[in-house]
DNA sequence: GCAGCCCTATTACCT
DNA sequence: ACAGGTAATAGGGCTGCG
């Protein structure tokens, strides 16, 4: 019979040295289906020796056949390396699990260069070789088999009889989607298994279900964890969705579990949950998201909590919630009052979960698809590794063996053009941007791995391109594996933004299309990154040193061309330039850049008034809406005192709509004198600093450290990329000796004259420096006392 | 002992 | 654990100073 599915889930099992692919799915009638592949065959490519034979090293191995039992075929083909054409012998494997194995035991063949593609797991061999992609609709002729049926949690398991085949299809099933969050109870710091309960689990459906687990009295958490497993069987989600659940509560779950002597059963056939490539955590027959993992694609959001981002996402606003730190919870938990908070606070957070899982799953299924990672770990690849299996998609098909992860020095290369801005005011600006400028540089001068024409070798017949300063050459013809893939990328993208025009902003259509469009964005833009990213197994450092040189003969061209149309150019980084806006020399100008240099440029966006400051890559603009621009500067750093980024915004107001910069000076000092009064919310003076090494590994005192330091010691778990938060405090000596965690800290012993002088004073002064305005004019305030008791700062901000 | 200078470590931004 | 270019702060070493 046919199935149709749609794949949620991959994994596979080797029995007595018998591979099985289990491709988990949803059928068209919304029933839970396994399929059972035992057709596919795993290999490795072993290069021989151009002037061998391959069918010698052939009968070698076949009269060693015993060294090598799982070995079922080996076929000489010709595929291609970097480019260049290269003999080579497919070696089929029975037992997927001993290639890594024999591809070494193969490099000591005489004749035999190198051995390739035996570290591709066989899951996603399957799925590359036979263009199985997850999230996506697939046609498979199987059988229906009864007996594996007990074993698995699903409505029917088939087994193929060919594999599945890729269908055009775009819309999504019915999927059943559960959120959850934990509380630890834990009066030492941060909790542990060994120890500490987990006292509350609230789950969510989206069928709109909440429930609670709680523990008695006793803070027995056996009957919390085990109602949350039969919950979750009886749920039977598709997918699961946490917040943090990869590196928090699945291993703290798991650890429970062993030491109540629970079996933590909550996948689809009875394994427990385990963690495996990239770090995630796989809950075998569904897919676990950990929406964390995806909380880097919201670079507003500075702060990744689960509120913060529910908050950006508009999911719940964190003026509504209740917010309880986890080493508070001991508290909440012993106190009957407060219990009633953190039963509110936990099923709130599990409120954000499904809203945050709601704007992200669109997103994270259409990356898993156009990239064929999994649901479960398209997340917890890192960019450069979603960008390879991309890549790597692509090389099968055109027949480029997948080079090995080999080491490589760092060695830095010259990147973009920056100009100086004309510092100070400028009306009428229009930025004008080279679209997607690394990619289409990658293909006009086909920049790839595979075109690179080393300075040993030969003219190519077809001719190349030379890279300007760097003179590297890149063949001009084939077109190169980069080039192809770029193309289609762009190709897809626009084709995908027109026919979202074809449906309402808020139709399901929309929302898929819009977040299909997004991945393949992120996925484009990523190109050039990963071509001078050493991790890379595509790494040939002239590619990205050629794009860049490219990039900056197009911006200099551009330049010089808008300075030829009279049009002076203010400022430029990268890929745009800021002119005046004159509408027909710009059009002009835009036509002739296209026309000359083969790449689009258009205006993206027209300031009315813009502001520079003295320094590069920071500046603000006013839009014709009113709204304001800020690029760079302190008020959209995550780095300085909320204060002081509200104190900033405000004063590029008044300079930018008002043009006043002693009204923007006033302001300025009325707020110093408000913060002497302490009355902005302590929560404004926080400072936060991202953790990047072991504390122990700084080479210099620094406060966010020392701040880290004193959480650690009070058992706080920190790891590596939390942001710590931290007040200054009054005190003598060095900064980092007078400061604490902000939830050690009290209002009265904050230090208000460090954030006047070393935030509100700078971030102010930052701006008004340009105008004539010095840091000592905006701490001698003029303004009288009795006018400062009138004119608060609700003058300003409202109430 | 400390102001002043310079360099370095560190973080976070822009494209 | 995708690139290089850039700004900015604070730490820390050093000099020179009654």
């Amino acid at each position: 019979m046919k199935v149709t599915f749609w794949l949620l889930d991959v994994n596979y099992e080797v029995r007595n040295n018998e591979p099985e692919i289990w491709l988990w799915g949803i059928d068209t009638s919304g029933n839970r289906v396994l399929i059972i592949d035992r057709k596919f065959t795993a290999y490795f490519y072993a290069v021989v020796e151009e002037a061998f034979d391959p069918s010698k090293v052939f009968e070698e191995i076949e009269q060693n056949k015993a060294d090598y039992p799982f070995i079922v075929k080996v076929e000489a083909v010709e595929r291609k390396f970097f480019g260049k054409p290269v003999k080579a012998l497919k070696v089929y494997c029975r037992n997927p699990d001993v290639m890594t194995r024999y591809a070494r035991a193969f490099r000591k063949i005489e004749g035999i260069k190198e051995c390739f593609e035996d570290d591709i797991r066989y899951s996603m061999r399957y799925l590359i070789d036979n263009d199985v992609i997850p999230c996506a609709w697939h046609e498979v002729e199987a059988v229906e088999e009864e007996e594996k049926k007990v074993e698995v949690q699903v409505d029917h398991v088939y087994v193929a009889e060919s594999h599945p085949k890729f269908m055009e299809k775009t819309d999504i099933p019915n999927l059943r989607v559960l959120g959850f969050s934990t509380i630890c109870y834990s009066r030492e710091g941060s909790p542990k298994p060994e120890r500490n309960p987990v006292v509350m689990i609230s789950v969510a459906t989206n069928s709109g279900e909440e429930k609670q687990f709680l523990a008695g009295e006793d803070k027995g958490d056996g009957p919390v964890i085990e109602a949350f497993i039969d919950y979750v069987q009886s749920f039977d989600p598709d997918i699961i969705v946490g917040y943090g659940v990869n590196r928090q509560d699945w291993a703290y779950l798991n650890e429970r579990c062993k030491k109540l002597g629970l079996r933590f059963f909550v996948d689809r056939a009875k394994t427990e949950p385990h963690t495996s490539v990239y770090g995630h955590v796989s809950i075998t027959g569904r897919a676990n998201v950990d929406l964390f993992d995806f909380a880097d694609e919201f670079s507003e959001v500075k702060v990744k909590t689960l509120e913060n981002l529910a908050d950006y996402l508009g999911v719940m606003k964190i003026e509504k919630r209740i917010l309880i730190e986890d080493v508070e919870f001991a508290d909440y938990w012993d106190d009957k009052t407060k219990r009633e908070l953190l039963k509110q606070f936990s099923m709130d957070s599990t409120r954000c979960i499904m809203g945050v899982a709601e704007a992200i799953l669109d997103f994270a299924m259409q990356l898993s698809s156009l990239v064929s990672l999994p649901l479960d770990h398209v997340g917890t690849a890192a960019v450069g590794f979603r960008v390879e299996w991309f890549l790597i998609k692509h090389a099968q098909k055109i027949g480029e063996l997948v080079p090995k992860r080999v080491e490589q020095p760092y060695r830095p290369y010259v990147g973009a053009i920056v100009l100086s801005p004309k510092p100070g005011l400028h009306e009428n600006i229009a930025v004008l941007d080279f679209a997607s400028m690394y990619p289409n540089l990658m293909i006009a001068y086909n920049l790839s791995p595979d075109t690179y024409v080393s300075p040993k070798e030969p003219v190519p017949p077809g001719g190349f391109y030379e890279a300007p300063e760097v003179k590297h050459r890149f063949r001009k013809e084939p077109p190169g594996f980069y080039k192809e893939v770029l193309s289609h990328l762009i190709g897809v993208r626009d084709e995908i933004r027109s026919k979202m025009k074809a449906y309402a902003r808020d139709s399901v259509e929309y929302r898929v299309l819009d977040a299909r469009q997004k991945a393949v964005k992120v996925i484009t833009n990523a190109s050039y990154g990963y071509a001078g990213w050493i991790g890379a197994r595509w790494y040939i450092k002239p590619v990205a040193e050629a794009a860049t040189a490219w990039g900056r003969h197009t911006i200099i061209n551009a330049i010089k061309m808008a300075e030829e149309e009279g049009l002076k150019v203010v400022y430029g980084d990268t890929d745009s330039i800021f002119i005046k806006y004159e509408p027909e020399k710009v059009e002009r100008l835009t036509a002739r850049i296209c026309g000359k240099l083969g790449l689009e440029i258009k205006p993206d966006k027209v300031y009315t008034r813009i502001f520079f400051t003295e320094a590069k890559k920071r500046y603000a603009g006013l839009l014709p809406d009113g709204k304001l621009d800020i690029v760079g500067l302190e008020v959209i750093r995550g780095d300085w005192a909320a204060i002081a980024k509200k104190l900033q915004e405000k004063v590029l107001e008044i300079i930018l709509k008002e043009q006043s910069p002693q009204k923007a000076a006033k302001f300025t000092q009325q707020f110093i004198y408000e913060l002497r009064q302490r009355r902005v919310p302590f929560r404004d003076l926080i400072i936060w600093k991202t953790l990047t090494k072991p504390v122990e590994e700084y080479a210099v005192k620094a406060s966010h450290v020392e701040a880290a330091k004193m959480l650690i010691e009070k058992g706080w778990k920190l790891a590596i990329g939390d942001k710590i938060g931290y007040v200054v405090v009054v005190g003598t000596g060095r900064l980092y000796e007078r400061v604490k965690p902000y939830m050690f800290a009290s209002y009265n012993e904050v230090d208000i004259d460090y954030y006047v002088t070393n935030q509100i004073v700078p971030a102010a002064a930052r701006i008004l420096e340009s105008f004539g305005i010095t840091e000592e004019q905006l701490l001698t305030s003029k303004v009288e006392d009795k006018e400062r008791e009138t004119r608060r700062l609700t003058d300003f901000f409202g109430s």
